[in-house]
Order: structure tokens, then sequence, then C-alpha cells
DNA sequence: GTCTATAGTCGGATAGAC
DNA sequence: GTCTATCCGACTATAGAC
């Protein structure tokens, strides 16, 4: 059992690292020192530095599955309610427009509170710029969430089918929240706070709520 | 003046090669390679990586400010033009909306259409990850186009001063721009188009003014 | 100004001791 | 399972010919 200990070690330092550095750049003396291990172990549990960055990616999209997954049933047991009826149409848009915001606040989490995720979502960012066969199961991952949203997006609109302008819609909305980890030294600077950020996490989470209620076009009521 | 032509093709060559791999895992042979010159060459022109590397960056950097003068310029106009209560109040909602679409439109081709300005945007990316010299040399070209923006948005609420929610609603606004660059893999799989993308800018640009009146709260006639 | 050749460094992988 | 030692390849910078 003392050898998964440092699968794990190597793991997660390597998600800190690679997220850092990018694939390339990335070391694997450094993960191996962050890891407090020792460097021969990459290639004696993972195959080497390549083997080493898919486990990273899986264990990444597992990770984010399961936070996903909470969320979809919370979706899907919604929209079952309104299907069947019994959802009053007065509480149909409060009731999705409360679960997005749900929604939102743990993706901002993800992006900013959380330090094992931002790294997660380092790495996802790096996979963007040109996808080789990690970005493919990565991007099953980030589309659950982005159907899910999407759901919920029509699902105000009253119609069960997702058209191309709630896409568009969903990617407005978790572009906002994703310039605070893309752009982030830039928009932190702009605003005038402080690189941790930290305590402006909530400000962040009410602007978000309060832009996706505009583009949803609910009215202020409802920006609680 | 031979030796100006290398010059300016190793800083495209670089602008390219540091924009798709970052500054450490870019080699001084790939740049070479790319500009079709001489690695050593580098060295001679540049006193070597770190050198050409921060030449690039002062080169976007002056690049940058020289697309967003005349947009600042064009905002200056308007806003001396309205304080001279030369606009009728009717017309000032649509005027100030107008010149912040055509200053989205050219925030997406900067992003998207214009290979160069894409290459520039990556390289500003890579900044965001842990600021350096560099950083602060872009930051100064970032901000203003920030600023001019935020100037646009407050005065749509017919105030002079920016506030803390202009700021956060210019984020909002650029940030669905972004995405597109940032999370381009996942945003044009997700939207079922092909990598090229080219011939969907129009529908972004379109998405970007409508969700910018949404967020501003005026009403669909402006949409444009 | 441009080239070739190479010195010097570093990173990834592996052999083999413990 | 963990370690040290080391090989090999790749990278940056530079010396020196043209």
């Amino acid at each position: 059992m003392r050898g998964e200990a440092t699968r794990l070690a190597l793991i997660r330092a390597a998600i800190e690292v690679f997220g850092r550095e990018g694939y390339k750049a990335a070391t694997t003396s450094e993960i191996a020192r962050t890891a407090d291990a020792n460097q021969a172990l990459i290639s004696y549990y993972y195959g080497g530095k390549e083997g080493l960055y898919r486990a990273v990616v899986e264990h990444i999209s597992r990770r984010i599955d399961a936070r996903t997954e909470p969320m979809a049933d919370r979706v899907d047991a919604l929209l079952r309610e309104i299907d069947s009826g019994r959802v009053e149409r007065s509480a149909r848009e409060r009731r999705c427009l409360e679960l997005l915001f749900a929604i939102l606040d743990a993706c901002a989490e993800f992006f900013l509170t959380d330090a094992e995720s931002a790294a997660w979502a380092r790495i996802m960012l790096h996979e963007q710029r040109e996808p080789t066969e990690a970005f493919e199961t990565l991007y099953v991952s980030e589309r659950r969430l982005l159907d899910v949203i999407a759901q919920l997006v029509a699902a105000m609109r009253g119609v069960a089918r997702i058209a191309a302008q709630d896409r568009l819609v969903v990617l407005a909305i978790l572009g906002e929240a994703l310039v605070f980890r893309s752009a982030r030294a830039t928009a932190f600077r702009y605003l005038g706070w402080g690189e941790s950020g930290a305590e402006h996490v909530a400000e962040i989470k009410q602007s978000l709520r309060r832009h996706a209620a505009a583009l949803l076009g609910v009215g202020r009521a409802a920006e609680g």
C-alpha cells in the first residue's frame, strides 16, 4: 500500500506542474520533487512522462464527472417535474434560475476557490491549444456540463430542444466565469483586486448570477 | 537593409511559435526554421531567446496600441459630443451602442479572423499564468482597451465615473469573445463547427452584440 | 550578415544496487 | 518499491569561417 500513496502523490504533483507549465515545459524532476518522490518512479508507475500525463487527464476527467453528476441529477429531476406538469408556470422560471445559479456558484469555485480544480482548469486550457488524444477525454467531461446547463437554458425558454442560440448563451455565461481563470492576472489587476482574490469570489458569483439572468432575459427580481 | 528583413521575419516567426508553445517549450531552432533564417541569428540580433521574447512582447504591445488608438479617439469624440449636450437623449444610447458594437467586431476579428493578432492573443494568455516583467508591458495595452470600453458602458448609464459593476460587465462582454480563443477547441466542437470557423465569425459577432445589449439592459431594437 | 560546427547544459529514460 | 548513476538526445549559445 506504500506504493499507492506514491502513485497518488505523483498524480497530484503532476496536475500542479503540468497545469503551471504545460506538458512540454513541465519536467519530470520538478514533478518528482513536488511529490517528494524519486524521479525514476515516474517511469516505474506510469511508464514515463507521457503515461503520467495520460493518467492525469483521466484522473481529472473522472473527478469532473463526479462533480457534474449531482448537478445533472438535479436538472433531470427538475425537468421531469416540469414535464409532468407538477410545476406551475409562474414557478418554472424561478426554479430553473435557482438551479442555474447553484451550478454557476460551483463553476466559480471550480475556477477560483478550490486549488486542485483550478489546476485541472489550467490543464484543460492547455489542451485547447492543439487538441490531441487527451483533449478527447477532457471534452467528454466538459461537454457533459455544457449540456446540463444548456438543458436548463432551453427549459427556461419553455423548449425541450436545445437551439444554437442556447449554446451561445451557455458559452457566454461560462466565458465570464472562465475569464477569471484564463485571463486571471489581467482581470484581477483591472478590478483592483489583490492576486489572492479569495475574498472576492462572492462578488464574482454575484456578477455571474446577475449577468446570466440578464442574458436569459429574466427580471432583476430573480437576482437573489 | 537585408538584416532588417531577417529581424522582422524572426519576430513574426517567434510570435507564431511562442504563441503556440509558450516561452519555455518553444525552441529557437523551430523559430529559425519558421523564419527561414539561421538559428545563430537569434543571438546575433536579439542576444538570445529571452531577448527575442522581450522584443516580441514590445512589438505586440505597440501593434495593439495602434489598433486601440482609433477606437479610443472615436469614443473620446462621442463622449465630448455628449458632454457638450449636442446629442439628444434619445440618440445617446444608440450612438454608444453602435460604437461598442464596432469595437466588439474588432475584438472578434482580433481573436479569430486575423492570424497574426490571434497569435498575439495566445502569447497574452500565456503571460496570464504567472506574470513576469513581460506581463507589465502587455497589461498597459490591455488596460487601455478595457478602459475605453468601460467608458462607453458608463456613458450608457449616463455616468462619467466608471463603477465596479461597469468593469464586471466589461469583463463579461470580453470574456465571451475570449472564450472563442482560450477555449477554442471546446467551443467550436460544442457548436458543431469545423475548426477553421472563419465562416462562423459573423455568428459570433452577432452573439456578442446581442449579449452585450442584454447585459447593458438595452432593448432588442438595437440589436442591429 | 549569414553560415557551420560544437561546447555546455539539461531533461527523460533505464540499469542495477538495495 | 525506492534509490543512485548514467546514457542519450535535445536545446541554447558561441566561436570562427565566409
